[in-house]
DNA sequence: TTTATTTTTGAACACGCATTCAAAAACGAT
DNA sequence: ATCGTTTTTGAATGCGTGTTCAAAAATAAA
C-alpha cells in the first residue's frame, strides 16, 4: 500500500463540497423517498450542487444510491453493533438498541429504516443491494446472538428459545416495526411492540 | 339498492377479458416487480391485453394499482383473518397463519408480501395506500388478539404480555419475517423466526 | 505567464414512460 | 339494415428522466 494520507494536494481545481457532508445529505434524501423517487433534480436541491458535480463525485444515479446505502450501514448498522459490544448488562445493551430503534420510528418524516425501505422497493433485483442489506442483517443478528448467550450465562433470560433463534427474531421485529411506523406513523405501536419483545423475554 | 345482478346485458361490444383474472395477474405483477418497476408494457405482457383496455376497465396506473392492492386485501388478508376465526384450538388456529407466511416466504420468486414491499416503496406518500395498510394491519392485530385471547382464557399460554401486545408483536414480526425472505430468499431463516416466535409463546 | 488537469456550470440530448387520440370492431336496440 | 354504445387496436403525443456534452473556472506545476 501506498501512502495517500501525507497531504492529498491533487492536481485541477479542487472540490467545491465536503465529499461526507454531501453524501449523508443524499442518504437523508434516499431515506425519506426511496430510489425511484429521488430524481436528479431533489438530488440537486438537496445537496446545492450541480448535477455534474454528484456524477463526477460519486458517478451515475445507481452507483450514487450504493455508495448512499453503504453510508448507511457504516454509520446505522455499526452504530447498533457497536451497542451490543458496549459496556453494561447485556439485556440493557439490547435495550439501547431498541431504543434507537424506537427513536427511528418517531421520526416525523416517516422514514423508518432505510434497508427495510430499499427491501420492498428494490428486493432482489438488484443483487449488489441485497448482498449488502443481507450481509448487514446476519452481522446484526450475529452480534445479537452473541449478546443473548452472555445473558444466558448470567441467568437474565432462559436458555429454551437458542440465542441464535432470539437474535434472528429481534432483528426481524426491529424490520417490521420500523416498516410499520414508516407506513403508519404511529410510533406509539413500534415502541409497544418493541417493548412486548423485552417483556417476553426478561419474564421467564 | 336497485338489483344488478340480473342479466346484466349491456349495450356496446363485450369485454374481451375476465375482469377479476385479469385483476389477478396484474396483482402478481406488482407483487413481484413493484410500483415502479411495472409499466405498461409489462401490464399488457402479463395480462395479453392493451393498454387502452386496461385504462378503460380499471382506470390510470395509480388505479390499477389501487384495485390490485384492494384484490390482495380481500383474498390475503380477509383469508388471514378467517383462519384465525376458523375452527379448533387458538394456538392451532394461529399456527396455520404462520404456516401460511411460511409459504410466502418459500415462494421461488422472492415476492413476500405485497402490502410489506409497498410500504417500503411508497410509505406514507401515497395516502389512500397507506391507509388501506394501516387498516390491513390494524385488522389482523385485532383478530390476532381475539385469538390470544382465548387462548389465554384455555390456559394455553400465560397472560403477561396482553393479548393485544401480542398480536401487534406477532404482525409485526410476519412483517420483517417476509421482508427478509424478499431481499435474501433464505426461506428456512423466516420459518425459524416464526417457530421462535410459537416456542416464546407456548413454553410459559 | 503559460500549461495541464480537474471541477463547475448550464444546457442539450435521447430515451422510456403514462397518457391520450382516432378509427375500426362488436354488440343490443330500433 | 341502421343507429347508438362500448371495447379494441394501434399509434401519436408530451413530459420527466438519467445521461452526456462543451465551455468556463480554479488550482498546481513548469
Amino acid at each position: 500500500m501506498s501512502v495517500e494520507n501525507e497531504s492529498p494536494r491533487r492536481i485541477g481545481r479542487p472540490r467545491n463540497f465536503d465529499r461526507e457532508e454531501t453524501l449523508l445529505a443524499i442518504v437523508d434524501l434516499f431515506w425519506r423517498l426511496g430510489y425511484n423517487q429521488t430524481s436528479f433534480r431533489e438530488l440537486e436541491a438537496a445537496t446545492g450542487e450541480g448535477r455534474q458535480s454528484l456524477v463526477n463525485a460519486f458517478g451515475d444515479k445507481a452507483a450514487i444510491f450504493e455508495k448512499a446505502i453503504q453510508c448507511y450501514i457504516d454509520h446505522r448498522v455499526n452504530e447498533v453493533i457497536e451497542l451490543l459490544r458496549g459496556e453494561g448488562e447485556p439485556l440493557d445493551r439490547i435495550a439501547k438498541v431498541l431504543a434507537r430503534w424506537e427513536a427511528d420510528a418517531k421520526a416525523p418524516d416517516h422514514r423508518g429504516c432505510l434497508l427495510v425501505n430499499t427491501g420492498g422497493e428494490i428486493g432482489p433485483k438488484n443483487a449488489a443491494i441485497a448482498d449488502r442489506m443481507a450481509n448487514s442483517t446476519q452481522r446484526m443478528v450475529n452480534e445479537f446472538a452473541k449478546t443473548y448467550q452472555q445473558a444466558m450465562k448470567t441467568g437474565a433470560i432462559a436458555t429454551k428459545p437458542s440465542a441464535k433463534s432470539l437474535a434472528r427474531l429481534t432483528v426481524a421485529l426491529g424490520d417490521g416495526a420500523l416498516l410499520q411506523a414508516r407506513v403508519s406513523g404511529d410510533a406509539a405501536a413500534a415502541k409497544q411492540t418493541l417493548a412486548t419483545l423485552t417483556e417476553l423475554i426478561r419474564s421467564r
